[in-house]
DNA sequence: TTTTAAATGCAACCGTGTTGCATTTAAAGG
DNA sequence: CCTTTAAATGCAACACGGTTGCATTTAAAA
């Protein structure tokens, strides 16, 4: 599916911010850290780049995958609307390289105590990608 | 042990800001952001806090429980020092009142993936707390 | 083509992160 | 108890991302 056709699947305008953000996170399970974003749309006022994450995320065509230390990484949905965001997916980054990706869970999380009722969990995890062990 | 102590026993000189954070974030497994901590311990100046969240967390002292929409939270350290950082626990946020804290884990968390080697994982969940439900 | 709600650009402000440097202080040694 | 000194602190300054208001432009529906 072309991103114009996703845009507008999630009721988004097809704007040329978009398209250049759908087209900077490519079609991979790869985050990207917002600096990078901003340095590959920098023909974009920050304000509109801004506002164009916060649209993406609220309907369910991109998702902050991390913050580490003030640098937030942001990657392509693979199945989310503005109604449901699920992420059976874990977040890794490689100390080495420095990249970050969306991974497979092997199955849906679950824990549990006491009095607590759980509605999401996140898992994060770092270490080293195939290309740097 | 008192606050004093646990600053000896990490190699840390005994002042009045570290005496104050440890002070504030007590000893229960209750994480603050980092604005709460700012706003407790406003006599000091916001640089001397900065870098004295950083020297407690390079000594093993505290951890930064989580990050979410740029806020920090911070809290203790149950036993770790400036070698060995050992988080057995998730960290969990109440989206009712807000609390953040560290619940212990049932057992070490495992995950694998084909050629990527797993030093650390992070666990963040979110969901109502005991007194919210 | 016209219309209009949405998107964009610009200005401005805030809070946190970060560094350099001068001053103060904890604590070790005499 | 003093002297000494490396470490800690306070202050100034800058960077950067988050955020909002408002005027202008534009996507896309009519």
């Amino acid at each position: 599916m072309d991103a114009a056709t996703t845009l507008k699947k999630h009721d988004l305008k097809v704007t040329k911010i978009r398209l250049a953000i759908l087209d900077a996170l490519g079609k991979t399970e790869l985050a990207k850290p917002y600096a990078e974003l901003q340095a590959m749309l920098a023909e974009f006022d920050r304000t509109t780049l801004y506002r164009t994450l916060l649209a993406l995320m609220e309907k369910g065509v991109i998702h902050k995958a991390l913050e580490e230390n003030g640098e937030s990484y942001y990657a392509l949905c693979s199945d989310c609307s503005i109604e449901t965001h699920v992420h059976d997916h874990m977040h890794f980054k490689c100390t080495t390289c420095g990249v970050v990706q969306c991974l497979d869970l092997p199955k849906r999380l679950k824990f549990s105590a006491p009095g607590i009722h759980i509605d999401s969990i996140e898992v994060f995890a770092k270490g080293q990608c195939s290309n740097c062990n």
